[in-house]
DNA sequence: TTGTAGGCGTTATCAG
DNA sequence: CTGATAACGCCTACAA
């Protein structure tokens, strides 16, 4: 036998419908679009929705429309404040909107990644932001059968699963490497920690600008597997000075890490930028109220996550997405920290970049 | 009439189970606990599904089953990198459990903590994280509805909506004080942006200990309503500067202050900790690293997430949850921003406060 | 360990 | 604009 007795106190749409005199249907239709129900109706559903306590059942909801109104979020790390920043954007566009968010952290790894996109997909999400372009290809087929909109986000790659926004990793550190190699260095130092695919897009870019220049050294190159962390800087900074004692300049993947060798220079008694320039990474809130301010790339993930989200609305909602695919460019914020050897410090942050 | 035709393609239980050649509730059970369905069945089950591709429905089966494995998280900020240390320690928990996390921001906001609490409501979560212990009446009554394990977050209160784990930010706050004095500083500054109720209540152990101390002064507390940052440590400090100009200490109720406030002295060239003492609050991985190292107090940020989550799901799994208002503490880290003015930097830090 | 019967609360569909 | 009817896909309860 099946179950015995319904539970007395419970409140659903009918117990609402009753006490109203309409029929469930249209206290469903309240719910969903309160203007396709005559006003005198409105008034008597929502008086004895409010007397009862009614709460929608979304379960129920989804179960009955064969949809749901959750958007999946997948990022890498909680811990990197890098996301944090896309998710606020994220967040910011989907708030007051029917949409709540999923969010979920694969840890760097591509097959937790692939277990948190299964999950999704019991789910039925409405729609999905995902980080990067180097999902496996099991990956990508979950990823398809859930038949929603989809933004891959953080970097651009040349085949979109849906929708893209990002800008080029090894552009940017590219362009940053070639700022220094303006300023005059030529011993230009990389740091980089976790070694993620878009830490290695950046070393593929200071490879490109370094062997152009003819100065490309791999004892220069220093990098762990650690996640990166101020400490973490001023580790690697010491590795490299040993390994390259003439060092002029350090390129460092994460601010964090610009800020950590800033402090081993401080420690050291080493000028910052007289002896050793430094260029982050990100262009964190405090690189530019350093002293010495601290040269960075600023990367544009507040609007990256406000855009993929607004993406994922404007397809959901039938607005045609043309451009989807979104180069959010770069810019190189020039501070004290790259200067010119004995030129004085710029009255103001300068830019060198894509899309400003 | 209802609903026409079934969707030829769709794949449910029934379809596996008619071609594993068993009951739809066998296939159910395999699924949810595969240890109660003969190995031998198991097989046909699990290759069945894998060749039709099949995907469990969860909003069915919370239909059905009149339940969820949703824990609902409601923090106050994204930006807040507080918050992502909690935040970790959540999704580590929950990490290879069955559960998934919805979360949302309240914004520092009781009214779309209350917005967001009713959300969670229709979700019929099993369980809620929510922030601090300034919920509304309303807020209070709502999570009450859910019916389902809570855990307060982030500080103690008087009188918990059911578990509670956190620290007191007046105690805490004290103890830094208390430092200070002890190291014979006497007009003690105190540095605050946002004044969210966490950061009012550190305001209120500074008021306390300088009290208590004779020292009391309000023209050295300086506050802002905007978020916290590192270039506003330095606006507040110079703001400060101006106010008090024989400040000797100041207290910043948030780490990314306490950096601003360093960044600011070493632009006015003031020498730390010889004639400013700095003492910060959260004990960021940064603050080690700094030159000279910044003295803050530590909370146990992935530790509160962590053993929040465990508390929920020890409680909905029935393991009784006997400590429902667990006290973690904190530590002062005693470095050298916060030396007694001509005395020698410690070999190593050196911790006083609660639970260590 | 497996199966039977029925319902979970809502919405799609079609008719008025 | 409103209503009747039939699913949506799974799980609880009970029985064997």
């Amino acid at each position: 036998m099946g179950r015995k007795h319904i539970k007395p106190g419970k409140v659903r749409l009918t117990e609402v419908a009753a006490l109203a005199g309409v029929s469930p249907i249209t206290v469903s239709r309240f719910f969903r679009n309160p203007d396709t129900v005559s006003p005198g109706r409105r008034l008597r559903i929502e008086s004895a929705a409010k007397d009862l306590g009614y709460v929608p059942n979304l379960a129920a909801r989804a179960l009955a429309s064969q949809r749901t109104e959750v958007i999946g979020v997948l990022i890498p790390s909680l811990t990197n404040n890098v996301f944090s920043d896309v998710l606020r954007g994220i967040y910011d566009a989907f708030e007051g909107s029917r949409y709540s968010i999923q969010l979920a952290n694969t840890r760097y790894s591509v097959l937790q990644e692939e277990r948190l996109l299964r999950l999704f997909l019991m789910q039925k999400p409405a729609g999905m932001i995902v980080t990067g372009v180097d999902q496996t290809a099991e990956g990508r087929a979950i990823v398809q059968a859930a038949d929603c909109p989809v933004v891959q986000i953080m970097e651009l790659g040349p085949d979109p699963i849906d929708m893209m926004i990002g800008f080029s990793h090894v552009d940017a550190c590219f362009a940053a490497i070639s700022h220094l190699l303006a300023q005059g260095c030529r011993r230009i130092g990389f740091l980089g920690a976790r070694m993620d695919p878009r830490v290695q897009r950046r070393l593929q870019g200071y490879q490109n600008a370094m062997k152009i220049a003819g100065l490309f050294d791999p004892r220069l190159i220093v990098t762990t597997a650690v996640p990166t962390s101020t400490t973490m800087g001023g580790s690697l900074f010491s590795d490299l000075m040993l390994r390259a004692p003439d060092v002029d300049a350090v390129f460092c993947a994460n601010d964090d890490l610009a800020l950590g060798v800033l402090f081993e220079c401080q420690r050291r008694h080493i000028a910052v930028p007289e002896q050793i320039a430094i260029v982050g990474f990100n262009d964190m809130e405090f690189m530019a109220s350093a002293v010495p301010s601290l040269t960075s790339v600023r990367t544009n993930r507040y609007e990256m996550g406000l855009r993929a989200a607004t993406m994922i609305m404007d397809e959901i909602e039938g607005r045609p997405v043309t451009e989807r695919v979104v180069d959010l460019g770069f810019q190189v914020m020039e501070r004290q920290s790259s200067q010119q050897r004995h030129a004085v410090a710029p009255a103001a942050d300068r830019v060198s970049g894509t899309k400003w």
